[in-house]
DNA sequence: GCGCTCCGTGACGGTTTTGTTACGGAACCC
DNA sequence: GGGTTCCGTAACAAAACCGTCACGGAGCGC
């Protein structure tokens, strides 16, 4: 559950104090205190959840939030928005702006410590059971089934999870570290050549329809799932 | 999880702000600006779950829900109802006229996505009565009779409500922590492998008729009955 | 072009999952 | 109360699947 959370607060007492907190919950923060450095140090890495005041010294939080919700990079980066206590205003401005939650000044670490689980849990498990289609192939969770133009693809239940994030998440590359922590599970002692075979598997499978072709290896990163590798 | 959701809502930039939250969390909205084009809609394509705001022109939430509650089609569909705080009597009010729970503006998205997922799970998906028929096979809950082709099948109580839940809810993969839900009821203490067995006990039955290959293992997620299977 | 790293691939042994059968007991029907 | 049906569990067999390794070739930096 440990996540990079990025503190975009001006207030310097008022950061130390979210720092102090989430890093005793186990999280690694990052600090802006405007939203040109947060802008910069998104750019930068990539972080699992933000943590924006509402009030900032320049660029305004609702403004930040709407450029983060353009970007294709960080527009799935969930933020949690911190306002002062009864501007409903500003809450109603700040769901719009694209803020997943917020909490009101002076909040209980209790409680956002909840809230910050809450989104980071809901972001996780970011599989869900729409169908996918990609290139023509074509992927139900519902009834756990692969094909292309009315031809089935059989596959092993690891093949198809693999397969199932690989095309939730196209065009990304996937270092087998992170498919190893998405596919098989945070904690699991397994070797990260073992990616490579499943890739190899699943490849395989999918030749029957020629969309082994979409996936794609990235020498010394990883893997991605692409529907331009098909041409 | 994924469920149609229908937003009544007059207000554009909340309707939008629902709508922008339901998607990302990977529901299918529908909206209506008031209780008149909710009716039209609701006539055309059911929702699963309907956001109701309680401050409508025209038709008031209230009225609109009652009118719901009303028609045999609808009385099922569950109700959240969106009140200003404090509304303390709308909320009363609205819980009688038929919603199932409320949320009061401004809602973090947090909230509403967990009334949304509890309301969509408390709504049993119950079986109806209706005579179901897949791949020639035939069931038939009121007179509790199986067949096909005039040959009848024998089946003892528990394959019955099993068969009945594979042909209630068919292509879809039920995983036997599902199967044990729903066909033997929520809080049973019996091991998942009796599951196996009920489901050997079914095919055996359907091997009369050649439908046994209705019933499809998924392995490493469960069970999925599907016409398909029969080619 | 050389050496190094990285990746594709086939094979293999062990493990997990599922199919199948058998059995004892509970529930039920006269 | 005797007989029958049905159920849940255990146990074994078969099948599917998984992770690892070893080898060879491809890509890359210099």
């Amino acid at each position: 559950m440990a996540a990079n959370i990025l503190v975009v607060e001006d207030e310097p007492a008022i950061q130390e104090l979210l720092a102090v907190n989430l890093e005793h919950a186990g999280h690694h923060v990052l600090r802006a205190k405007d939203a040109e450095q947060a802008a910069s140090l998104v750019r930068h890495a990539l972080p699992d959840l933000i943590l924006l005041d509402w009030m900032l010294p320049g660029q305004s939080g609702a403004g930040f939030a709407r450029t983060l919700r353009q970007d294709e990079r960080t527009k799935q980066v969930p933020i949690i928005m911190l306002t002062a206590r009864g501007q409903e205003q500003d809450k109603i401005a700040g769901l719009e702006a694209g803020a997943d939650d917020y909490v009101t000044k002076p909040f209980s670490p209790r409680e956002l410590l909840a809230r910050i689980k809450a989104v980071l849990r809901r972001r996780a498990p970011q599989l869900t059971d729409e169908p996918i289609e990609i290139g023509g192939l074509r992927l139900d969770p519902s009834t756990h089934r692969v094909g292309a133009g009315g031809m089935p693809v059989e596959l092993g239940p690891t093949e198809f999870r693999l397969l199932h994030f690989l095309m939730a998440h196209p065009e990304r590359v996937h270092s087998r570290a992170q498919l190893l922590d998405h596919v098989w599970g945070d904690h699991v002692f397994v070797e990260e050549r073992t990616v490579d075979v499943h890739i190899r598997r699943l490849r395989k499978a999918l030749e029957a329809t020629r969309h082994d072709r979409l996936i794609e290896t990235v020498r010394g990163s990883g893997y991605r799932l692409s529907a331009a590798a098909l041409v």
